[in-house]
DNA sequence: CATAGCCGCCTTTTT
DNA sequence: GGCGGCTATG
């Protein structure tokens, strides 16, 4: 029987698959390892493999592909559809996974299946709270580091009961109670956070036979993407996922981990073949994607890696142009040499769609972008999160949270009073109190506003307003996936789509009244909800059972990354850790200095050296063409301009320093420009910045925001400085140098 | 109770 | 130099 599917793949196999390719795509039953170096085909390796198994015979529905990222998640599934493959197959990110698994199982796993997923600013305010109810002061016990902590500990599947039986000092001790109320409190509100889906995840597959084997039997076969940067937990939850039948197939390279950070653990990788003894390796060495003269590079910036198995990169593209190192003045003008040379590339009738722009800290997109408008050069940040973070946004989110899970008391107490509906402090409080007396949830408790005796009577009726708009909300929408296949007939009966209720939601909860009253203010933010209307109707035509739950998780889960479009015409600015799994043909790494690129809270241990050092190598990696590496002199770090020192990873890709400028040895085949800038001009060019910070009496001076002004007073006290201005406002105001940006006219 | 204005915090990378 | 949180004031 030739059916088409069967016809695709043996033509890629036989046309375009490498031997080793070949081995990968066809191996049937047990552990695979592939370790590919970039620019590989590992992606379409993998693809090829999910077509390969279901053209022989294995059911899509069989097949579980683990990604990085929700994008990589979608563009693998059309790839494999595109090669013949019919759709079907599992292919998400784990912690989309878990979701589902989580949902699905959520009686033995001892949740509420309606549980809100808690991002970062949501659990900064449940550490706040557990901190404070521990009786302990923020300041020692700061919220980043406690999460950080905490994180890692859930990463290990540390439990708090476990860490604080082994927590033998005074901060782990006190973390170890922290530990345990920060859990209390996502438990009460119903919620888990990132780490938590994964945790939760894997002690229900480890503690239920039934349920791993149930799973294991369904996902017969298990690929994961990635290998080197998942976590011990994310490592646990393949171990089960695979124990029925041993069929894991993990791709990846130990060179491009850098996430160890978040908790990824190299080791997993490294041991794959000590945790699947019976486990074939194919090893990925030939490189397609980059010219022999970036691989070079790559290659020997990598070698500095200590903890490292060698490997060599195979170049297979012909020799192109050598990659480029450029020094500027400061980032200012990093960003305008950048812009220029992206001109040139265009003038040579390249594409936008095919050059990018690579940083270590998204604090460095502003310059750059700054400069970007400033030459017309159209352009997209790649930050997803951001727009899912701007406080609009969030408080439409945090009303239909509340409609699914009225227990997540941060979307609550958000939108209570927002907008202003009368409902302050005090009665809040109240409400509060009212509810930890009896145990009730705080939604709980507004139902029995009524039985407050120390709330006014006005204050009453306000409550059970909004108690009642949020019912009737309710009452439309359609909530839940447990309906599955209903949920579109629940449209026909008048409910709402998650578009139409958040656009009910917007107009009655006074929202857009109350934005459209702040006139121009309020304009961006309502072109920001028009965006999340449309997205989410979106989300409800490309849904095949849409719901308000199944489409708060998904964007729960949504990545910097998720929001990259290669079709626009435009060059893609990102971090470097953004830019993992992505190629260009033109590479631009900017600030490759020490403090930055290696990033000094990087700085002390080997270790993360390492790691800043593949970051490098997997930002290299993406080039296909030309690469294009700068530093800058001179560059301002929160409000102080500093001297910057070249990158040590500069020196190890060939170029080496003398006392007072750089020399490139002749095999190295490194360009250095802008070397015979005139250092005296540069040296003018940084005093007049500087001395553009001094003022004097009477100086004419510009605000951004308070506009032209008369300088009264300065007190020249080196980064403290202050300087005192009469505004043409009438206002008269003292502000700090090293954050005001006044300009001298 | 609402609002403006001030203080102090944080800034590495992200699912 | 932005933002959340707190406080003084209306």
């Amino acid at each position: 029987m030739t059916h088409p599917a069967q016809q695709t793949i043996h033509d890629i196999l036989d046309r375009q698959l490498t031997p080793s390719q070949k081995k990968a795509v066809f191996h049937r039953e047990g552990p695979l390892l592939v370790i590919a170096g970039p620019g590989s085909g590992k992606t379409r390796v993998i693809t090829c493999r999910i077509a390969a198994l279901i053209d022989s015979g294995v059911h899509p529905h069989n097949i579980c592909a683990i990604t990085f990222t929700n994008k990589a998640a979608e563009e693998m599934r059309q790839r494999a559809i595109a090669l013949g493959a019919s759709g079907g197959a599992h292919i998400s990110t784990f912690h989309s996974l878990c979701v589902r698994i989580l949902r699905r199982y959520a009686q033995q796993a001892g949740i509420n299946p309606n549980f809100s997923i808690y991002d970062s600013a949501d659990q900064t305010r449940c550490i706040k709270d557990a901190v404070k109810n521990c009786e302990l002061d923020a300041t020692s016990f700061p919220p980043g580091r406690m999460l950080n902590a905490i994180s890692t500990l859930k990463n290990k599947l540390i439990t708090p009961d476990a860490f604080s039986r082994q927590a033998d000092d005074y901060f782990s001790k006190t973390l170890a109670k922290v530990y345990a109320r920060y859990q209390d409190i996502l438990k009460e509100h119903n919620a888990l956070d990132f780490d938590d889906l994964l945790m939760d995840a894997a002690f229900l597959l480890e503690r239920s036979a039934d349920i791993r084997n149930e799973l294991s039997n369904r996902f017969k076969f298990l690929l994961i993407d990635e290998y080197q940067d998942t976590n011990h937990a994310q490592y646990r939850i393949a171990r089960a996922l695979a124990s029925a039948h041993d069929n894991i197939c993990a791709t990846g390279d130990p060179d491009q981990s850098i996430y160890r950070w978040r908790g990824a653990d190299i080791r997993n990788i490294l041991a794959f073949e000590r945790d699947w003894p019976a486990a074939v390796v194919v090893k990925l060495e030939e490189n397609f994607r980059s010219t022999p003269n970036i691989l070079e590079v790559a290659d020997r910036l990598i070698a500095h890696n200590q903890k490292r198995k060698e490997k060599t990169l195979v170049p297979t593209r012909p020799p192109g142009q050598d990659a480029a190192v450029r020094e500027f003045d400061d980032e200012a003008d990093e960003a305008k040499g950048v812009a220029r040379q992206i001109q040139q590339l265009v003038r040579k009738g390249i594409g936008f769609t095919d050059i990018a722009v690579f940083y270590r800290i998204n604090a460095q997109s502003r310059a750059l972008e700054e400069a970007f408008i400033r030459s017309k050069t159209p352009y997209q940040i790649v930050r997803g999160v951001e727009f899912y973070n701007r406080k609009e946004i969030r408080d439409i989110l945090a009303y239909l949270k509340i409609l699914v899970n009225p227990s997540d008391e941060i979307s609550l107490l958000r939108i209570i009073n927002n907008p202003p509906r009368g409902l302050g402090k005090t009665t809040i409080d109240k409400v509060r109190d009212y509810a930890s007396r009896r145990g009730l949830t705080l939604y709980d408790a507004l139902k029995n506003a009524r039985q407050i005796d120390t709330i006014p009577d006005a204050a009453k009726i306000r409550l059970t307003a909004f108690l009642n708009m949020i019912e009737n909300f309710k009452k439309d929408a359609v909530l839940d996936i447990s309906a599955g296949e209903n949920s579109k007939l629940k449209i026909e009966n008048r409910k709402l789509s998650v578009a139409q209720l958040a656009e009910r939601i917007f107009k009655e909860s006074g929202l857009e009244k109350s934005l459209k009253e702040q006139g121009a203010e309020g304009k961006d933010a309502l072109e920001n909800i028009d965006e999340l209307i449309n997205a989410a109707s979106l989300y409800d035509r490309q849904t095949e059972a849409p719901s308000l739950i199944d489409y708060l998780q998904q964007i729960s889960l949504f990545s910097d990354v998720d929001v990259y479009d290669p079709a626009c015409r435009r060059v893609a600015l990102m971090t470097l850790h953004c830019a993992k799994g992505l190629e260009f043909d033109h590479v631009f790494i900017v600030g490759a200095e020490e403090g930055l690129l290696p990033h000094e809270q990087s700085a002390d241990e080997d270790d993360e050296i390492e790691e800043e050092r593949r970051l490098f190598f997997v930002g290299i990696t993406r080039a296909k063409t030309t690469l294009h590496i700068s530093h800058a002199r001179y560059r301002t770090i929160r409000g102080q301009l500093l001297r910057t020192i070249p990158s040590q990873f500069l020196f190890e890709l060939g170029l080496e320093s003398s006392e007072t400028d750089y020399v490139i040895p002749a095999q190295a085949g490194i360009q250095l420009s802008n070397i015979s800038e005139d250092d005296e001009r540069l040296v003018q060019n940084i005093k007049s910045k500087i001395e553009n910070r001094k003022f004097r009496r009477g100086d004419i001076v510009l605000h951004k925001k308070f506009g032209l002004g008369t300088v009264k007073d300065f007190t020249d006290i080196g980064e403290d400085s202050s300087v005192v201005v009469a505004f043409n406002t009438g206002q008269v105001k003292s502000l700090l140098l090293k954050y005001a940006n006044l300009k001298k006219l």
